[in-house]
DNA sequence: CCTCTCAGTTCGGTGAGTGAACCGACACTA
DNA sequence: TAGTGTCGGTTCACTCACCGAACTGAGAGG
């Protein structure tokens, strides 16, 4: 949402929830940590966010315990920025919001497709698992996988092209 | 999320619902929309949202079919703001967004539950019903509850009063 | 050294959000 | 028939978030 920050009037839960994560792009860094991206250059790549507003988006989610940064190597120092159990739980926002977009605003076939990894079966629009019944497929069970619709023209980033030449479960890192 | 307005390059559904749903205050009118708040007057006095900025937004939902506009009487013209199907589907995306907002970052006890108008159970945080084991009970089903949590000033406009006076059906008009 | 990469920060310009004032149609009252 | 009030906006000046391009700084590699 680009959005100012506040919407202090509102003591509801939700206009809280949004002061986090209805800004602009934060959603989808957050999407992108779901498809296992980890690094500041990967997010930048693949979602053609400025710069600033990347390393804001980074440091506000880490503050709000959505995201937490993990040093990988020491010198140079690096980050790489992991979702938490509490960013984790936005499944079940994300995945929704991304349905429904898809069934409405869809200008041809799905990019990407989403399923159970245990079973392979293809998730129903609300994150469940119609083969097995299970009610909420966790993140971490979920493969997502290049789907129909590919574009004329494909993304070249990294993350793009990781993206579509496999299968891939959520939240392991992609590159 | 006070955002601009497009995420070009991402092909993604994601990036196209978020064009719309994402903009600053958009989800919170939808939510007023789920309420039963359905005039200018009402959501202006509820959210606390500049008139220009409301009347943005309202055309906005009009025009991607979120929202349809109703003549309610014709002089002087008037009309109101009801949800369509394609709009009444935000639910599965504005009910775990909400818990989810409250489940982290509340301050103290709920100030709505909601249950299914059906049997009188507290939905789950999914939007299921554990009693009749109910997926997805549609919001036209669910019954919002003024609950435990009442801020010390609580606001004192129309809509905010009839939500604490009484358990109140979703979708129903409120005022 | 020189160059390259990575992860940011800085900075000037633009556009969305803000809030107060204004507007026009109509109803109600005296 | 003038005066007042309501409702649903529009207009406008201001600010602040976003934008993109340039710059920085630490380290790797040659």
């Amino acid at each position: 949402m680009a959005l100012g920050k506040g919407y202090e009037g509102q003591n509801c839960s939700l206009a809280r929830a949004l002061e986090l994560v209805g800004e602009r792009w934060t959603l989808l860094v957050v999407r992108d940590a779901f498809y296992g991206v980890r690094r500041y250059g990967a997010f930048l790549s693949h979602l053609d966010i400025p710069r600033a507003v990347l390393a804001d988006r980074l440091n506000t989610l880490v503050d709000a315990g959505i995201l937490q940064r993990h040093r990988y190597q020491e010198s140079p120092p690096r980050d790489e920025y992991l979702l938490t159990e509490r960013g984790t739980e936005l499944w079940s926002v994300i995945y929704p919001l991304m349905r429904w977009g898809e069934r409405h605003f869809a200008t041809g076939e799905p990019l990407r497709t989403f399923r159970h990894a245990t079973c392979g079966t293809e998730l129903d629009p609300a994150g469940r698992c119609p083969a097995c019944g299970q009610a909420d497929v966790p993140p971490g069970d979920v493969e997502s996988r290049p789907g129909p619709g590919i574009p004329a023209q494909p993304r070249q980033d990294p993350v793009s092209v990781a993206l579509r030449q496999r299968p891939h479960r959520l939240l392991q890192p992609l590159l």
